[in-house]
DNA sequence: CCACTTCGTTGCACAATGCAACTAAGAAAG
DNA sequence: CTTTCTTAGTTGCATTGTGCAACGAAGTGG
């Protein structure tokens, strides 16, 4: 019986311009050389605890980004998805404010908004429309969107991620009392959002206690 | 570099004595030959279409069962989680009405409750905690408890299927308009609940289209 | 100092949820 | 045959959550 091949691709999204963006890499070996596709690679079983590890080490190594939410997306299998054979490929997702991308060390790193992503190898367009959809619905629901922004931000700005991710306008009274209800973001005293001919607004954190744990509601943000 | 094995697990869930109970088997060889498990085994390239494939050939080969319910719960990996090496196991979970499973053709099937569950080779303890967890939550804004009732069944069970699974009491009235926005039940004819001495209560089926797919709700059933 | 813009809050209308009380419909007891 | 008991299923109302519009606040720029 042939091995299986075992891997782990890497779904990495931010922000840009009120859209969700993918990361994509040249891959330089074979099959596909030169293509676009989803940072990722071999698991190595000498080297990696897991394949969270190995997710990491392969965000890390590809693209030079520590991101503080990575969580495993689904796993994707079959004998079609790769010409070298029967293929295992362990999906993780995750997610960094716009500013770490264009900070890290990788130039040759490409940003495609996730609705335009075209004939991608592999299945990875499958992989990336699963990310997408698994953002959205968490993001009904949770915190998740923080992690797309910066370590500083406004209500008003966390609200136009929120929409951009949920493609619909949110009432901006319902979304600051959910947000308070969350309870996991906390106003720096004193700093105000500059810049601006009209009215600052405050600048707020997350918690530290909250840094790398999602916080639930038990209730959706917007009706669907 | 070693090969890594590939495994699938599954996770079959069933409903008895009103407690989420976990279906095992005696393991027939080693590693833990003897010990109750998950049903479980190997990928095999050449004969399973994928993952999803590979766990459906298992619960049949082992258990005799074909769930119409069957859903990839997550991946888990590592070192140290077989003795035979750097393995990875894609778990999937299933839910089948307890008839199911008492009609098998498995009498060496062992069921356990899933809060008794203790001491269980690999992680199988960790996979089963993560299925109950994935399905408590998913019963709170979904239809998921239906397939863990027989084809036909009246609202009165259905709500106690529910408050089992989610261990909390659930206000009639509310359960009753949740299941009907679900628009999933349609009622059978003249076909009452006989044999207790009370007014008899209507039994429903699920309508055909809704047979093998979840429907979910916007909000909510109960708080927590 | 006034116009303009967005921030952030308040009050209120409307919708969703939960509770209690009610009627319905069977069996069992007298 | 009538009464009692128990659960099914519904109705009305109190409570809570959500969405909208309007308002004062606080900055810039003319």
């Amino acid at each position: 019986m042939n091995a299986i091949i075992c891997t782990v691709d890497v779904v990495l999204l931010t922000l840009q311009d009120e859209a969700l963006h993918v990361a994509l890499l040249q891959r330089d070996h074979p099959p596909f050389a030169g293509v676009l596709a989803l940072p990722g690679g071999y698991v190595h079983a000498d080297e990696d605890v897991d394949t969270g590890d190995a997710a990491m080490r392969m965000l890390r190594e590809k693209t030079g980004i520590e991101s503080p939410y990575l969580e495993q997306l689904a796993t994707f299998s079959g004998r079609a998805r790769d010409p070298r054979g029967w293929s295992i490929s362990v999906a993780y997702y995750a997610l960094v404010p716009w500013q770490v991308i264009a900070t890290a060390r990788h130039p040759e790193l490409s940003l495609l908004a996730v609705d335009q992503v075209r004939a991608l190898p592999f299945d990875h367009q499958q992989i990336i429309a699963t990310a997408v959809r698994r953002v959205r619905d968490k993001s009904s629901y949770s915190s998740l969107p923080v992690y797309l922004c910066a370590d500083r931000f406004t209500l008003p700005q966390l609200q136009s991620v929120y929409e951009a991710i949920l493609g619909t306008p949110i009432n901006k009274v319902s979304f600051r009392r959910k947000i308070d209800e969350l309870d996991i973001l906390e106003p720096v005293a004193g700093a105000l959002e500059t810049g601006k001919a009209h009215r600052p607004a405050q600048l707020y954190r997350v918690k530290k206690r909250f840094y790398r744990q999602l916080s639930l509601s038990d209730r959706a943000l917007s009706s669907r």
